[in-house]
DNA sequence: TTAAAACATACGTAAAATCGTATATACGTT
DNA sequence: AACGTATATACGATTTTACGTATGTTTTAA
């Protein structure tokens, strides 16, 4: 993996983006559904940063039925996961960033994921 | 010194600033003509974007005489420094990177900052 | 094969970021 | 005071970004 410096740091300079990424960094990987609902926004616009990140090569997607499941890419540069790692480390207890992990816990119906690799 | 994580990352997102903070990040401080030469960019240019780094506290600075000589804020989040930290040691031998240095370590009469303080 | 859920994208618009050029300000020297 | 160097900012134009709404696609289930 190859990222440009201020390209990578574009798309953290969002946030919706940082939020999802920070999301991301405590849960392994999260359905759109999920994203939507612990952000609490529309999603249309969840979608569309999701395509971002994908197109930037931060996350990977999979597709499990009807669900598309996102994750960090672990092929980061080292300094890129070290950025993201201290990031996540360094806002997790800052809003909104500690009310969106409680949305997602708080969310009913979550579509099992871990249930059926 | 607060701030707002995403606008911390927009302000990095941009090239010319984050030339500037990766040479401020080897070289302690730098006034306004060494970042211009270094960067061969105008010098509107230059100053524009420090305005801006300026004005959200990444960096710090001090008139001596003709000169406006910057620096990293020393106070910013411990997260925010380690996220400049691994970053500049992650870019450091890329282009355009390395090259600022070099143009750097390259320019004719710098002002001489160290010599009285 | 119809319906519903999950997700992606297209489109038009509004806001924000960046730029080059021109000009203003501050300091030092004569 | 007049001038040169260093730096800052104002201005208008262009480009980029983000948004809401509407619609398309894929999958599952009936």
């Amino acid at each position: 993996m190859n990222i440009i410096p201020d390209q990578f740091f574009k798309i953290l300079g969002d946030q919706t983006r940082l939020r999802v990424l920070a999301l991301l960094s405590h849960e392994a990987e999260l359905c759109v559904c999920e994203l939507t609902h612990a952000l609490g926004e529309i999603q249309p616009k969840i979608s569309r940063h999701l395509a971002l990140l994908r197109g930037s090569g931060l996350v990977l997607d999979r597709r499990h039925g009807q669900w598309v499941y996102y994750r960090l890419n672990p092929r980061l540069p080292k300094w890129g996961q070290a950025v993201l790692e201290e990031t996540a480390k360094g806002i997790a207890t800052k809003q909104p960033f500690s009310d969106d992990r409680r949305a997602l816990k708080l969310m009913p119906n979550r579509p099992g994921s871990a249930c059926c690799a």
